[in-house]
DNA sequence: CTGAAAGCGCTAACAC
DNA sequence: GTGTTAGCGCTTTCAG
């Protein structure tokens, strides 16, 4: 391998000059300039990134954590963030917790201000505390989803706003005639994706006052996954045959309501509506195709990496929260009129 | 940040026992050992990862290079890969190339040797004279899903025989009574997935020596993915309407097939069997959902990963090849008997 | 068994 | 403008 030190031997001039004109630090005449290029070009020169990182005491990598890469929407969101990392010169470090907390703990406890001086946190199964612990230890984190824009974390964060998301999807179905909606949310009651349950039950109560109390019997807090919505559509529809339209808080388990209806012998939408909140790949292809609200995951990406890499320039004393842009309800095939009950 | 040598003087040690005690190198006192660990304790101690990478000449990272980290198979692969490398102390590096091949070679002409020393290759937009160059750059790479494991390219890889998944997958339909069938490939005529059509061809010639010969005008080759799978069984089924089947290369195709039948009426398996080969976890949540050819992903990720740091250790002159586990048939829904024409 | 010393390849003051 | 000099934090001979 070329060092610094052997191009500079080579164009005759010392390590420091070779760095400079590298960096396009300093000033360095326009003639040495082109005889230590000739160097690099010549020996193939190539700077030990390694070696640069522990000079300038941080390294141009970024960690993304997230409980799962295979999870289907964090590669759609790691993609992305990728690719903003490589346009400001750095590198994504993919780090899955497993779902399993020590992972993450053990994670952070092993890159963070070393190899990685920014941490992007994608999953929920990360302690706060382990993060607060990273940021003192001189990382930057950030959080990149986070999805109550007034309410902020005490950490850095993208923010986006879910609960328009979820009156958004709400109000879709609202004004196709729907009145018997069924709920199913993607999380515990208190877990991540409640909000978007509290933007469905802002426009419900906004058409009618009692629609949000006849809602409760019919919401159901499953895993967030394909299954988890097919149980839940499942049990939902014995419950109450009546339902019109299913507003789901995630694409994957509206996914799984798409399934549970075919099961069932319900058309959708002639029969039953059903609506998502993301946007995946997978929406689209999903027969039919899913409509649902659209989050702005590729911005969302690119202003995580834009905020850590600021962050880790310099460290403000506050945490500071941006927000990405607003929600989208993008209509495809999976929500029509509401029936007419005879 | 604490370090080493601050950790000493806390012991009264010197760098060097501390260092010794946590990479539990040379022979330290049983007395001093815990002294020192007692003071690792107490600072909160961490190794600077990129000091030691420095030091010892490499580095604990691993690149994955992919066309695109959001293509649906590559996070199952990375999940893996990912865990691999975790398991063994290192970490990934997702190196997305966009599916340009300039992208890829200023990837590895950056990272490979000094941030990574190991190079897990996926996609196959990457010149191979650029992972020769990165080999000499002294990177050890390795091709982590080889299709024909008769025939080793030059570079270390993990293979797995791609054709006796075409034969297990033609085989499967061959045994259900179909003789009418259709082929779709994810890959040009001479492109990566080529081998799976010959499996094909063996298993039909197997059964009846005019079989491929009628195959040919019934084969077509595409995008990888839904759309072109979609686009290629409309094209076959309008060409050839009498087939009974549709053997597919890959699985995104395959649940385009499944769609196109929707589309035109025609009922899986009943009227129409589709089977394809892989088995991405969409492949069982499909509808139906999808036979398909199973191949050890999980496996050909650890054996990629072990391989290339057994590489990283010592580098051979010729390159390594190392045979993942058979093909495994996954019987689903959307195979069944093929239909007797009144 | 422990200490001293050199060096990994690069950057960043500060001189000249 | 260009060279000199110190490190960055760790590992690793080699002495003692």
């Amino acid at each position: 391998m070329t060092t610094l030190t052997e191009v500079a031997r080579h164009a005759g001039v010392t390590p420091a000059t070779v760095s400079n004109v590298l960096r396009n630090r300093g000033k360095v005449g326009a003639a040495t300039r082109e005889r230590v290029l000739a160097s690099v070009e010549a020996l193939g020169y190539r700077p030990n990134l390694t070696a640069r990182a522990l000079a300038e005491g941080r390294g141009p990598t970024l960690a993304l954590m997230v409980s799962s890469i295979a999870n289907p929407f964090y590669p759609e969101f790691a993609l992305e963030a990728e690719r903003a990392a490589r346009k400001r010169g750095h590198f994504l470090l993919v780090c899955n917790t497993d779902d399993d907390s020590n992972v993450g703990s053990a994670y952070l406890d092993r890159i963070a201000g070393t190899l990685s001086q920014g941490v992007l946190v994608m999953n929920a199964d990360l302690h706060f505390d382990d993060l607060i612990k990273t940021q003192r230890r001189g990382a930057s984190v950030v959080l990149c989803m986070w999805e109550r824009p007034d309410d902020p974390p005490g950490l850095s964060c993208i923010a986006v706003d879910f609960r328009q998301a979820g009156r958004l999807a709400a109000r879709h179905l609202l004004e196709l005639g729907h009145r018997r909606i069924g709920a199913i949310v993607g999380s515990a009651p208190n877990g991540v994706q409640a909000i978007r349950y509290v933007g469905l039950v802002d426009a419900l109560a906004q058409v009618d006052a009692s629609l949000p109390a006849k809602l409760e019997q019919e919401t159901r807090f499953v895993e967030d996954d394909v299954e988890g919505g097919y149980a839940a559509a499942m049990d939902l529809l014995d419950a109450s045959p009546d339902l019109t339209a299913i507003f789901v808080s995630n694409d994957f388990p509206a996914l799984g309501v798409l399934h549970a209806a075919a099961d069932r012998g319900l058309r959708v939408p002639e029969d039953l509506s059903v609506i998502g909140i993301t946007d995946i790949h997978w929406a689209r292809l999903s027969r039919p195709a899913l409509t649902t609200v659209a989050v702005p995951t590729a911005q969302a990406a690119e202003m995580a990496v834009e905020l850590v890499l600021e962050l880790i320039h310099d460290t403000p004393k506050e945490p500071t929260t941006w927000i990405a842009g607003e929600p989208q309800l993008v209509v495809r095939k999976s929500t029509g009129p509401a029936p007419s009950r005879g």
